[in-house]
Formats: C-alpha cells, sequence, structure tokens
DNA sequence: TCTGGGGTCCTAGGACCC
DNA sequence: TCTGGGGTCCTAGGACCC
C-alpha cells in the first residue's frame, strides 16, 4: 500500500485563473485587499512569483512592482475556493481509486493506494492528477509514498524537479537518497523552533534527523516530533481523521482604519459573534465559551499599545445568536480601555460540541424552541439571498 | 495612508478530588 | 532536615499547519 499526497499549486491564485480566464498567462496575485488599499499577498502564481513578488507582503510596499509589471490583483473569494476543493473532493472520491480520501485542508488532500508496484502507482496518480484538472481547472503536484509524511516529501520533489512532471512515486529503495536532498526545515511537521534545536545537533538534512538514536529523539523532542521522526523513518504513525466539525471557530479582522469608539467596536463585536454562530449551527454544534480580544496596532510604536482577551462560560451550551452576541457584547465592555486605537478584534467560539437538540433536551422550554426556529429562518435567509441579508440589531 | 485569517495538538501547571 | 500518592479536569501558551 502507498500514501498519497495531493497539493494544489499556488491555489488561490490557481482557482481565480480557474474561473477567469481572461487572466491566463499574467502574473495574478490574491489580496485580502481594503477599501483603504491595505491588505496583503495571500497567494500568487508563477508569473507574478516570477516579477519578485512573495506572499505575505504587504501591498502598500509593491505598488511599484504591481502596476510596472501589469499584475492582476483578485480579491480573495473563500467560498469560491471551499467550492472548489469540495469539487476536487467529489471528483476523486467518485473515480474510485483512491481509498479512504480526506480533504486535509482547503488544497490538500490524502488517500492512500491499495497497490505496490510503483510503475503501476505513477500511472494511476497520473489519471488523478488529470482528473482533477480537467474537471477543476486546478494544477497539483502530487507525492506517493510509505507513510504521510514521506509522501509529503515526494511532492516537495514533484513540485521542485521537472522531470517529476507533478507526481513523484518514492518507493522505499529510494527513501535514504531523497531524503538526503531535503532540507530538514522543507519536513511537514518541522518548523522554526524545532529546526533550531535540531540544527544545533547537526541535523541539516531530512536523512540526518533520520540516522538520530530513537531514544535521543524521544528524550529531546515531543510526540509530534517524534511522530515525524518514526514516519520519516518509513513507520506509519500519524493517524488523520477527517474532521468535518471543527473544534474551535474563529472571525476576527484586522480593520483598515483604527477604531477607538467604543460602540464601534461593540458593533464590529457583534457581527464576528453572529457570523460564528452561523458557522457554528451549520455544522449543528452548539458551544461552552466566548472569547473576545482586542488588539492594537503592533507595528506603530508611536502608540501605546493594549492586548487583553476575556472568556465566558455558557450554561447551558448554546448556538443562539442573540446569546452569543449579548455574551460577547458584556466581553468587550470589560476589556474595553477608553483611549486606545483598536487595529484588531475578533471572537472566538470553543469547547464545541455535536449536536444542539441532544444537549438542550433537559432544559428545552417553549421559548428555547422558539429561538431555535428563529435561528433556522435567518439561517435559511441568509443562505439563500447573500450573507447578512437579515442581522441581530 | 497601508501590515491576513483561520485552524490543530501538546504540555505544564493549577485547582480540586480521594 | 525531612511533609503521601495517587487521580481528573481545565487553561494558557507554545509550536506547528494551511
Amino acid at each position: 500500500m502507498y500514501y498519497l499526497h495531493i497539493d494544489c499549486n499556488s491555489y488561490f491564485a490557481s482557482c481565480e485563473v480557474a474561473t477567469r480566464p481572461e487572466l491566463a498567462g499574467r502574473p495574478v496575485v490574491v489580496a485580502n485587499e481594503n477599501e483603504h488599499g491595505g491588505g496583503v499577498i495571500l497567494a500568487l502564481n508563477a508569473e507574478a512569483k516570477n516579477v519578485g513578488l512573495k506572499r505575505g507582503i504587504p501591498l502598500f510596499k509593491v505598488r511599484d512592482t504591481l502596476k510596472t509589471n501589469d499584475v492582476a490583483i483578485c480579491k480573495v473569494d473563500h467560498k469560491k475556493y471551499r467550492r472548489i476543493s469540495n469539487k476536487i473532493m467529489d471528483e476523486v472520491v467518485a473515480q474510485g481509486i483512491v481509498l479512504d480520501f480526506v480533504q486535509y485542508s482547503i488544497d490538500e488532500f490524502f488517500g492512500t493506494l491499495p497497490v505496490d508496484n510503483p510503475d503501476i502507482i505513477r500511472r494511476c496518480v497520473h489519471e488523478i492528477k488529470q482528473l482533477i484538472s480537467d474537471s477543476t481547472g486546478i494544477p497539483t503536484g502530487c507525492g506517493c509514498s510509505q507513510t504521510y509524511t514521506l509522501a509529503k516529501c515526494a511532492t516537495w520533489f514533484a513540485k521542485h524537479y521537472d522531470g517529476y512532471d507533478g507526481v513523484c512515486v518514492l518507493p522505499p529503495d529510494k527513501r535514504e537518497r531523497a531524503l538526503s536532498l531535503l532540507a530538514i526545515s522543507d519536513v511537514w511537521g518541522i518548523g522554526r523552533q524545532t529546526r533550531r534545536k535540531l540544527e544545533q545537533m547537526g541535523v541539516a538534512t531530512a536523512l540526518d534527523f533520520t540516522h538520530l538514536p530513537q531514544n535521543r529523539v524521544e528524550q529531546t523532542f515531543n510526540t509530534a516530533t517524534l511522530h515525524t521522526y518514526l514516519e520519516l523513518c518509513g513507520t506509519p504513525t500519524i493517524q488523520l481523521e477527517s474532521h468535518s466539525r471543527r473544534k474551535s471557530i474563529m472571525q476576527s479582522h484586522t480593520f483598515a482604519v483604527m477604531i477607538e469608539n467604543r460602540d464601534e467596536l461593540s458593533s464590529e463585536v457583534a457581527r464576528f459573534a453572529a457570523r460564528c454562530a452561523e458557522s457554528l449551527r451549520k455544522q449543528g454544534s452548539v458551544c461552552r465559551s466566548v472569547t473576545v480580544f482586542v488588539n492594537t496596532n503592533r507595528y506603530r510604536d508611536d502608540l501605546a499599545q493594549y492586548h487583553n482577551d476575556a472568556t465566558a462560560k455558557l450554561n447551558p451550551p448554546t448556538a443562539d445568536s442573540p446569546t452569543l452576541i449579548r455574551t460577547a457584547e458584556r466581553l468587550l465592555t470589560q476589556l474595553y480601555r477608553p483611549g486606545y486605537q483598536y487595529k484588531r478584534a475578533g471572537v472566538v467560539l470553543t469547547g464545541i460540541s455535536g449536536d444542539a437538540g441532544q444537549q438542550l433536551d433537559l432544559f428545552t422550554s417553549e421559548n428555547d424552541e422558539r429561538r431555535r426556529r428563529l435561528m433556522d429562518v435567518t439561517d435559511k435567509l441568509n443562505r439563500r439571498f447573500g450573507d447578512e441579508t437579515v442581522t441581530f440589531g
């Protein structure tokens, strides 16, 4: 059996090009641009990379480059990207070659192929890649190997060596050779901190890491890093479950113009809470706690800084918008300090559990039932006529 | 002028229990 | 001098991911 990993190339930018043919061949960036020209580059295609642009740069720093190279700036459209991602999921599942297919993130998928012959695997994966390209227009890099982590390494090679044509199958006898060419920082699960520690131990490549004695890894690192180590050595360790239910739900925003006024901030927080409540109901869950946070602008050392958060428990757990909005507003009242310029705020729901009906049974009253129906109707209206067609005053 | 928005899991330590 | 020996649950913060 082989593990399969599929990674969409420059996903947000590819979605824009796929749905807007007039963009083909042009440098394209996707940015969360706001009405004041703020925002940062979230994704960019190869043409945009070629003119020196990079992910994460604020647009205002590269205005000249954008203009000189006639770069198309697309506004980020998460709904579209979610829709295309679901389509990829459906197409691959319907094709039936891949087993245990999971949507790991909006642009990455894992699965297994019940075959051991690398040549057959390669042909299958090329077919899958072609299927995705034909049905959605999205280019992908695909990797196959003995574990999830090694499959991700294979994808790295598929994307970085043109000869693979986007598909790299890494059989056991090629493992060591491949890992010797892979920098430790390019391994899935090795972040900045762990990389620093490993480098101090003389580890530069993924192969160096696998040559450490296992007990040394156990003593020095946490279990997540140990799992990465075992997987690189060829032992499947990581379990992926397709978690359709989120365990936390957050809505936050960096304001284009800083907010000082309490009522303005409060109305933003209320909107975040309402949107969180909607996602919560969409997945059929209730939550046990609400957190609100506020931040000033960390880039402005000329301004007084303040950041804080506060959490409230909800008993019984709920998905009722008015309750969540009122709770969030009460928390904001605790947090708010006059005289600061607020740049960012957000609402987080945690303690999420499934099946609202079951949780409420014991104390459900007629009033609760009416509230549930009200939520149901507002959700339906907003789905049918667009977000925030109906909001809470 | 302008600087993203989400998630997950693990671990240490505190509060509390017997 | 020395101050038991288990547990559970919760939370904050770190690290990592896209």
